[in-house]
DNA sequence: TTCGTTGCAAAGCTTTTGCACGAAT
DNA sequence: ATTCGTGCAAAAGCTTTGCAACGAA
């Protein structure tokens, strides 16, 4: 996915704040508006959030809720669908596929007469090292 | 379930403000701190949280992520396990069952070799009435 | 040139902390 | 009597808004 082409469809401007925004995604894949901050201290806090809501908006990219203060995003991934599980002692994060609790998640909003636009599922708990 | 029993067997005082909140939560499922704060005026503001906290900890509620600012939560009820949807344009909640995604949860979560402490569902979409 | 976007600073919300007073055990 | 919990006020963290200046189209 470009970003380029992406703004475009939008007729939204490409501006370098923008497309430094996608690219930290594209290696850090799961992102605070405040590791954003951190990485590019000469953006303005106001356009990181300004622009992280655009890429919400279009669909670049998602919220991920895992149980913290502040919000999570990912570059959205079209053909793959997974979920974070969050360990509380040591922070590490663990994804899984998770395309069949999608469908299940589909087919129960189809009952109730729903059009799901934006799921996250949210699971903390503790990894096999701080078990002890 | 009594609150006086769970505060006892967690060696925790009774008060007011504690049986005032819970109380709020049996007629109100889903709530949020600022719920609270509107119907008891007279709580103050740390002492919400406070509880809130302690309720959590002893296992009386638990968060509901819905895709806000602000976080929200409802009774744990032992013996069923459900999920909410959000109307994102008129706000109604719709609860559903959902003892079959709590299930491949907790599988997916044996695979990893993790041990899942808590766990909520954010999902948010339109409902038949918004859809227009 | 025009309109969208940025940075700054200030404001807004939600949540936490410190401390003295008051209540529960 | 002692310990635990409360309210207040202040602070802290995260996010939004207003506005003037700047950059993309």
């Amino acid at each position: 996915m470009k970003i380029e082409t992406v703004l475009r469809e939008h007729k939204r401007s490409i501006t370098p704040e923008r497309v430094k925004m996608f690219d930290f995604f594209t290696h850090k894949h799961l992102s605070s508006a405040s590791d954003i901050e951190q990485a590019f201290p000469e953006l303005g806090r106001a356009s990181i959030f300004r622009t992280l809501r655009l890429f919400l908006k279009i669909g670049v990219i998602r919220r991920v809720a895992l149980g913290e203060r502040g919000e999570n995003y990912e570059l959205v991934d079209e053909d793959s669908h997974h979920e974070h599980m969050k360990c509380s002692k040591c922070g590490k994060v663990v994804s899984f596929e998770s395309a069949d609790i999608c469908q299940k998640i589909f087919s129960e909003a189809q009952k109730i007469g729903f059009h799901v636009t934006e799921h996250s599922l949210s699971i903390l708990g503790v990894c096999k090292n701080c078990m002890t």
